[in-house]
DNA sequence: TGTTGTGAATCTCTTCACAGCT
DNA sequence: AGCTGTGAAGAGATTCACAACA
């Protein structure tokens, strides 16, 4: 397999077309083409071809690609073979949504454990997912392997957060606090900010 | 003012200077540089002169940017004088976080009614946030001049529901459903894709 | 015919580099 | 000296367009 780079862009679409297929396959479809799978993701059939070319699957002209096989290519390309593990610090509102919304979702990528500093949202087994004191994250992290991390503290921590989870070996973090974090390059961070995006709409909304 | 296209990815920094530049007065900062911007945000110098020359706000050389003068600027080209007022159907977990994290922040821009099917979880406040029938939408959202809407349903009902607030006259809608919306033109869709997000996080935590 | 795979062209976004200012 | 504002260059992403194929 090339060692080209692929763009974020391109590992975020290919991410979305496997969801996507996947409902496909479940409904039955064994072939698709391009333009079908650009109808379904919002894309084009050149964009779509494109971004299959970067995993290097091929499919037949007058037939398209095979569903299933396609799935596997994907996930082969994207999916670590032993499975992601992954710890979420803050369970407030927005952290036990998103224990609910990943849980038992997808096995390659499990959130395994979740993170807080009040003492009253430890030690407790939150939407199948244990709880435990912030300040155990180091340990914890090693017993259960965690190697990536998402933050849905408060602002004024996530800073100190994102630190702690580097110091611990982290090498990815998903961060919902509207902060830009500071981290070192070889950790990969992606924002999830909400309100930015609200207000993108607002804007766009009108005009 | 110039009518000059001006892109998603602009507006979104906009929107993310702007927030840091509010915690930078909060802590009495009067005078700004666009390198201070620049590692606030993680961007470069000459990105946030560039975004700023499209809201034609001018700072000096040698004194650089008036915060607050810079947040105001800001504030008159992204928000609605009118203010802009948002309807969230879906309350469920990720619905019912969302509400209580956009609860009483922005003025400019509220959450005002939330919407389910479940009977449960109408006739309600929760977070601030009166909830309705969902098929009382378009008679709310025109009581309540709602012009955004957010989506936090199943991806099963994701579609329809879209299609009942553009036919409610909704102008944008912020997406929290995996599933790519089909909408008119005239009307904006982002989508907030968390399982996506995850796993490009994963994809490049290993490399 | 209608599709895939892909070089080339195009479009968009970012960065450079420097004049002009204080 | 050190900043802003901006034309021009560069980098990156998307789309075009067509040969090859079933």
């Amino acid at each position: 397999m090339a060692l080209k780079h692929i763009s974020e862009k391109t590992i975020g679409r290919l991410s979305l077309y496997r969801r996507l297929l996947y409902r496909s396959s479940l409904a039955g479809q064994n072939n698709v083409y391009s333009h079908q799978i650009a109808a379904l993701s919002g894309s084009t059939p050149a964009q779509v071809r494109r971004d299959l070319m970067a995993i290097g699957y091929s499919g037949s002209p007058n037939r398209g690609y095979k569903v299933g096989e396609l799935i596997k290519s994907i996930g082969d390309f994207l999916d670590d073979p032993e499975g992601m593990r992954v710890g979420l610090v803050g369970v407030g509102n927005l952290g036990r949504a998103i224990l609910s919304y990943f849980s038992g979702r997808r096995p390659k990528l499990a959130i395994v454990a979740a993170f807080d500093v009040d003492p009253n949202k430890t030690n407790r087994i939150i939407h199948g997912c244990r709880t435990y004191a912030t300040s155990d994250f180091p340990k914890v992290a090693k017993e259960e392997n965690i190697c990536e991390g998402i933050i849905t503290t408060p602002a004024d921590t996530a800073q100190a957060t994102a630190e702690m989870l580097v110091n611990a070996g982290i090498r990815g973090i998903l961060n919902f606090a509207p902060v830009c974090l500071k981290v070192p390059p070889e950790v990969f961070t992606a924002d999830i900010d909400m309100t930015m995006t609200l207000e993108k709409v607002a804007y766009f909304a009108r005009k």
